[in-house]
DNA sequence: AAGATGCCGGGCAATTTGCCTGACATAAAG
DNA sequence: CTTTATGTCAGGCAAATTGCCCGGCATCTT
């Protein structure tokens, strides 16, 4: 008899969270066992429940998903987390493995992926969706390396804050460090991407295909 | 007895669809009669089967959900829409109004608030989450016409220089000003258009249509 | 003639930037 | 098991920029 997988949901629509645990719990073997709304809430609920598999979406108010990733990481290096979200994009899966975790699925994936996935990344492996092989592919095919790629995750995670439009003082009470901080990361994510202002950044940014799904969500 | 509310669905994304269909089935007097994934098969959908309420995403690959809004306000001016979304933004709010829909809801809400919209848009009303609310009442504050119609013709050509990345040194040289009145007409151009940060200011003239050259150049 | 408005820039305090420094932790390499 | 490299955090300090004040011109309007 196979034990059943032990899920936690991390997405800060709850609208979306039912929508997960209604695909999941059509399958037998798998178990929705907590559900969190937030980075914060999502670290203690994975602390108190600790879970085989985590499912987590990138966009989530205050650090992102993944900061959880790597904040989860830290606490349990063994733990197994797949990433699912809208963002169609090679960088954000890249920072995401980087991050620690095991698979990067889009919400346009057919439903029976995320289920097929969620097996695969409780038995160890990595799964990766369709839609993100063909990108990370063309991305390899075009030899497209974007500087971008050489941020740390900490420096893409403020990255995305700063594209954001969030002052250096909002980012640093997100993420409980000294606005000075924030201040030095900003300056080291300029210097490496090779641009003298922000305009630049937000240009480079987009170009690289990092602003459209920012611009689209940003309250501005 | 009261009829039932024959509800269409329009979102792009499976898993988000099966989330709403779940919410609302809890509910008696609500029933899901028909899904879509995209604006074409949305508007198939809403002649053969002829809904009650229509609830669409903003968020959808090729013409948007606004526009599909129009599309089925165009075919029958009496159809009640409700968009569901996850911007909070008073400008796409101003838009889904003006395309013809009858309330906003952002996913942000609490579940309940989606049911009760339905119901409240098939009553004929208007139905907006209050984090709408609160956006559109601060937004009502500055208010009305392009802001960038506001600046002066000098503050116009320098707000372009600075679109355009030049540093302050640069646009000064380049109109044989003092680097100093430059960055007063920099400092001006932002309180007239109300943004904090130049991140913002690119942000805005974006959605102005100023910057659709570089946007051109980006392969999104 | 008298405002109103646009353009130009100085002044000055407050903040931010650029670039350095070192501390600490972990990971990789020897 | 040291050594080295890398990532994260943050202070320091000079230089630059920003935010907001001001006044001086030139128009244009009434």
């Amino acid at each position: 008899m196979r034990s059943t997988i032990r899920v936690l949901l991390v997405d800060d629509h709850a609208v979306v969270r039912e929508g997960y645990r209604r695909l999941i719990e059509k399958h037998d073997g798998i178990e929705v066992v907590a559900e969190a709304a937030d980075a914060a809430s999502a670290y203690a609920a994975f602390k108190a429940s600790n879970p085989d598999v985590v499912i987590v979406d990138i966009s989530m108010p205050g650090r992102g998903g993944i900061d959880l990733v790597r904040q989860i990481r830290q606490l349990d290096p063994h733990a197994r987390i797949l990433m699912f979200t809208m963002h169609a994009d090679a960088t954000y899966a890249q920072q995401t493995f980087r991050a620690g975790a095991r698979g990067y699925i889009t919400k346009s994936s057919p439903p029976d992926v995320l289920v097929s996935a969620i097996r695969t990344v409780y038995v160890g492996k990595t799964a990766l969706c369709d839609e993100i092989n063909r990108i990370i592919a063309a991305s390899r095919l075009m030899d497209d390396i974007s500087p971008i790629d050489a941020l740390t995750p900490r420096e893409f995670e403020i990255l995305r804050m700063i594209l954001d439009a969030k002052s250096t003082d909002e980012i640093a009470s997100a993420f409980n460090l000294s606005p000075k901080t924030i201040a030095n990361h900003h300056y080291a994510i300029k210097s490496k991407l090779g641009v003298q202002s922000d305009i630049e950044l937000v240009y480079l940014c987009m170009k690289q295909g990092l602003v459209a799904s920012i611009l689209a969500s940003a309250s501005i």
